[in-house]
DNA sequence: AATGCGATCAACCGCGAATAC
DNA sequence: GGTATTCGCGGTTGATCGCAT
């Protein structure tokens, strides 16, 4: 047996809603609020619409100090920042931007701002804004460590760019250090507070994209799905770490950064990165 | 002026989570 | 504890608009 249907379809009206029905709509919610349960409202407000077509007309059109277009500069780079944290957790993302909806933020990242930055035109997460947000590690990060903020720590980097061509000569077994024993994964969830806490889920498996945002390489098609950053900026592949040298060659001032944990002349092993520094 | 096409965005759909019974 | 109902979310669709030809 299907999954029973919210309302009649053949008897609620589709489509774009008339200024006659948002008006209707606004003065009931108005009047006496949503009662707790949408599925009744167009009943109550005399409307032939769909409980969850009322729910979304309302929410990303017709409740108040809703903004529509003209996303500032500074929206843009939250959007770009809490994207390459989240990933496409749009109702999260929105939550930081007042008056923006989920729907409105999720069209412009599709439709405007990943363009912008397939195109140069926008840096991503620098370290100043990363630390504007309540995010922290729930775990040890020991055996948990956290993924987000997954930026070196000195004032003086820049984010750059790169692209895949220029990434992959990184990620060879020339510039990788084994440690088969350590691969590990995170997972993003809100705690009652609504602040973001990443752990590890425990799969080794991150999305290659969102964690090489975070760290300010772009978008691209990696096609890696096992690595890890810390929070001093070492960068690990799979069960590896990336050579200071390797780093040095395309992406100098990210190299540069005092802060950035260069392993491979210490001899170093990844918990003890993580236990150091 | 007519047509084609890409960009935009409002709205829909289906699913999992949360809640009610 | 199990089932039904509702909510909330993210992915997708489709109508509309503006621009190029």
């Amino acid at each position: 047996m299907g999954r029973a249907p919210c309302c009649d379809k053949a008897n609620v009206k589709r489509g774009p809603w008339s200024p006659e029905e948002d008006a209707t709509l606004k003065r009931y919610v108005e009047n006496y609020g949503t009662g707790g349960n949408w599925i009744a409202l167009p009943q109550k407000a005399g409307l032939r619409r769909c409980g969850k077509s009322c729910r979304l007309r309302w929410l990303n059109y017709l409740r108040p100090d809703i903004k529509h277009g003209n996303f500032t500069a500074d929206e843009d780079q939250v959007i770009c920042t809490l994207y390459s944290q989240l990933g496409s957790r749009w109702s999260i993302i929105a939550s930081h931007l007042p008056g923006r909806t989920d729907n409105d933020v999720k069209n412009y990242w599709n439709t405007k701002l990943k363009k912008k930055l397939l195109a140069g035109k926008l840096s991503l997460l620098t370290r100043n804004n990363a630390n504007n947000f309540p995010i922290t590690s729930s775990s040890n990060p020991i055996t948990e460590p956290s993924v987000p903020p997954c930026v070196p720590k000195s004032e003086a980097y820049d984010p750059h760019q790169l692209s895949s061509s220029q990434l992959m000569p990184m990620l060879t077994d020339n510039h990788l250090m084994p440690y088969p024993d350590h691969q590990f994964g995170s997972s993003v969830t809100l705690d009652a507070g609504n602040n973001i806490n990443t752990s590890n889920n425990g799969s080794g498996v991150e999305d290659a994209d969102q964690v090489l945002m975070g760290f300010g390489f772009g978008i691209g098609n990696y096609p890696y799905d096992q690595y890890y950053i810390n929070d001093n900026g070492a960068l690990w592949y799979q069960d590896k770490a990336i050579s200071h040298d390797a780093l040095s060659n395309c992406c100098p001032s990210l190299a540069a950064d005092s802060s950035y944990v260069d392993i491979k002349p210490q001899g170093l092993d990844q918990s003890t990165v993580i236990n150091q520094y």
